[in-house]
DNA sequence: TCTGAAATGTTTATGAC
DNA sequence: GTCATAAACATTTCAGA
């Protein structure tokens, strides 16, 4: 296959000017890519050209990423979700490309940032149910060494949203 | 306009049962939406109309959220990540009500959950900068009462994907 | 079930204003 | 920037194996 990578170009992205109508067309976007172009453009107030010459401008500039399919975790019996918060003791540079290795081959993590702060890592774990999470975390910590680990287990999810906030024009 | 809600139907979800055609249809779909059904068919090995029948029906079944387009933070200035690890010592109905509504009217909460255990939520909150985070949460606890905040901020996203993991058929 | 094809709609690109 | 147009391509429906 042709790795259809999760983790996208290391492009170093500088921030892009945007006007009203851009942004528009982006927060339309964010929520439903299946839109078409006449709707679009008509909800910008604007034809279609002028929209697609915009889009494909803010596909050019990194501002656009990709498009994806959103699935419902419930619906395939992944009930279970996991925040988890890693302390280390190891700071060289072979354990970070380890653990991070470790992380991006294992599909259960569906986020990972490295942090400020006494916390060195959180992760977000999508997994069936507790026992999955547990298998999860005896095969992490057997292939990296970790100092210490709290998970926090989500009871409820109050918002989740793909959708970013779109900053205005006014800087 | 017609509230693209981010947060969809509180339809009590149960899981669906998928053979490995369906598995390989929602994988594609999850890394690359605009995929044709021609593509699709091809690397499933099947044509058009079974694809297309089934894609009708992994929607139907609630398994296909949505279609999203998703955005560079970076590119739209989005620097500053944070985790926000709440406490509160409010239990009551109502209070719980205005903090939900206080969380889904900003766009900066990209992620809200409601935990177990001693901290009471996360939040995964997106904004340009420390200033804007602290602006986001000024504003927060003037509307709601807070007991106890600790905010991660995320030096490097590691890994972040919108694709869950895909349990296989062995159940 | 599937395959293959026809009808319909969308995207993408051009050229004129 | 708009509008109109057209070819290429995708989606959707449907007849027949």
């Amino acid at each position: 296959m042709a790795e259809p990578d999760t983790h996208t170009a290391p492009i170093e992205q500088t921030a892009v000017r945007l006007d009203e109508v851009d942004r528009k067309i982006l927060s339309l976007l964010q929520e439903d890519a299946t839109l078409s172009l006449d709707q679009i453009a008509e909800q910008v107030g604007a034809s279609k050209t002028p929209v697609w010459n915009r889009i494909r401008k803010l596909r050019e500039a990194g501002v656009i990423r990709r498009q994806v399919t959103i699935l419902d975790p419930d619906a395939l019996g992944l009930e279970a979700c996991f925040f988890v918060l890693i302390r280390t003791s190891e700071h060289d540079k072979d354990w970070a490309a380890r653990f991070l290795r470790a992380l991006r081959e294992r599909p259960e993590v569906i986020e990972a940032h490295r942090l400020a702060g006494d916390i060195d890592y959180i992760l977000k774990v999508q997994v069936k149910n507790a026992r999955a999470y547990d298998r999860f975390y005896q095969s992490l910590i057997s292939e990296v060494k970790i100092h210490n680990v709290t998970a926090l287990l989500s009871m409820e999810e109050i918002k989740a949203t793909t959708a970013l906030p779109i900053p205005d024009g006014t800087r």
